[in-house]
DNA sequence: CCGGATCCGTTTCGATACTG
DNA sequence: CAGTATCGAAACGGATCCGG
């Protein structure tokens, strides 16, 4: 393979943000933000995956002083706290919906799912505008 | 929002291979075996984030037992084992190149890589094919 | 009640040394 | 050079407690 080969692998970088997403849990919030609408603390705790609270409250931490999410409070209840993305973390869009066609193709008990990948074949950047849609919603 | 919407948030799945990418080693390995050509563990060894050799071997094998690489002998070099990606492995190209994609964006001391964010934005598929040709050979 | 902090036993990590 | 053994350090995660 030549050196100089223009947009050869080479070139590709993937660095950054690495030590934020080697971890189970931040993947899991990012889904629960991005792509299930949820906001707020007790929401995230939920989840079938059952994070615990102190792990949570890290990772929220950690999102934000990443700058891929917001703290706020609920106007209507001041003991809510609502966690959304910003700009930066809603542009990971397109990494979850690869991960999740990723899966949904080779995970052998899907069945379920198959809507989305049908959505995804179909016409991909529109499924990823209907999503991002959703998230400002 | 309504909740049969076709194609909506709800019926996007992620879960599956979560654990599997719950940690940074692992992501970063494939980026070495996918965008970077390299195969053999004296070369991961090398990488500039210094996985250490236990680990390293920990993560093949799991990958190798998740089915995403394989693992077969260097036939000039008896010693040597070569580690290459299955099918399932490479389908996740397109999951790294997304979040180097974002990575390269959001960087804040990026300035190096500016060629593969402007090749991703010109013609995001044809860089797909591209840096997926230059793995099999 | 809800968000989150503290405590603490258990698991996992990872640097180094070591083996074939 | 590929891979393993050891062992201290760090992260995890369940239970529980606290402030608003």
């Amino acid at each position: 393979m030549p050196a100089n080969q223009p947009n050869s692998r080479s070139d590709c970088p993937i660095s950054f943000g690495l030590d934020l997403f080697g971890d189970k849990w931040t993947l899991l919030i990012l889904r629960d933000l991005l792509l299930r609408g949820k906001s707020k603390f007790g929401e995230f705790l939920g989840s079938e995956e059952r994070i615990a609270s102190n792990i949570l409250a890290d990772r929220l931490a950690r999102l934000e002083s990443s700058g891929l999410i917001t703290k706020a409070e609920d106007e209507s209840d001041r003991r809510q706290s609502l966690y959304r993305a910003t700009k930066k973390g809603t542009d990971l869009l397109p990494v979850l919906v690869e991960l999740a066609y990723w899966g949904a193709s080779h995970d052998p008990k899907t069945g379920a799912p198959k809507e989305f990948v049908k959505a995804y074949r179909l016409d991909r950047s529109g499924l990823l505008k209907r999503l991002k849609n959703e998230i400002k919603a």
